[in-house]
DNA sequence: CTAACGTACAACCAAATGGTTGCACGATCA
DNA sequence: TGATCGTGCAACCATTTGGTTGTACGTTAG
């Protein structure tokens, strides 16, 4: 039970990592690229208008995050983007989702009205695409 | 920042935001909590070791990353999570995934072998339950 | 062998984060 | 009316973050 403190999960940390990993668009992007397919630290580093050692060391952050994992290959480093921890994200997402659809049957089920009315939830970003689900 | 190629969407910024208020255990705490049932901001504070300023300015990341709102209610906040931030962070996860599952199936194309290797990835935490995909 | 390359890492700096205390203000209760 | 409660906000502080430059070290090319 979270009577008091938040730090309960021993991968609460994990998941801090994980998310603060993917809290940033350069980062987002070299996820991108690396999913799509792999690439040395420097050629992704080409890729930004920031120092090479900037770009290292947000894959060291990736890397941290079990987001990508780097095999040496003679004097580069293969980057390569490990999809499990993104579905573990994703995961914990729809766990969340699934409790907020909890809580709307809750409400069926006690009154049996049409539900609490669901005012759509002033957005603060664009409508939101919605890709894939 | 940024300049050369990530610049994929205009809404890039709201997504550091998402994903920034994620990366945090008592806000995705709080989150839980006001996924399940609304709260107001004291009883929210009560639940954790901090002070109420503190969980107030969680509760502000979360309501500026556009997880929950908040209504007037006389001297309280009533604050309720929406659900579609984090919807649309889930749809980003997935569609980061698809990504990878392109260049397994170009790999798959190109050299009818049965795919790279496919490495577990080192993972640097437990090896994921994985509840709802 | 020597030079250049790719990577890692340390030191440094400005800005953001996450916490604190204290105060102001409207709503509620006695 | 006056005291108290719930909330928001500002000021402050320690630590982290995200960037820089510079340096070191193994690998590759000439």
């Amino acid at each position: 039970m979270v009577a008091r403190s938040p730090q309960a999960g021993p991968d609460e940390a994990a998941l801090d990592a994980l998310f603060h990993a993917l809290a940033d668009a350069t980062r987002r992007d070299i996820l991108r690229r690396t999913l799509h397919a792999e690439a040395t630290v420097s050629e992704l580093a080409a890729a930004y208008d920031m120092s090479f050692a900037a770009v290292q060391k947000h894959v060291v952050v990736l890397e941290t995050a079990g987001l990508i994992t780097k095999t040496a290959a003679g004097r580069t480093r293969r980057v390569r983007a490990c999809p499990d921890q993104l579905a573990r994200a994703r995961g914990l997402l729809s766990q969340l989702e699934a409790l907020w659809r909890d809580r709307f049957d809750r409400l069926e089920e006690l009154l049996s009205t049409p539900a609490e009315a669901s005012e759509p939830c002033p957005s603060p970003s664009p409508p939101i695409p919605n890709s894939s689900p």
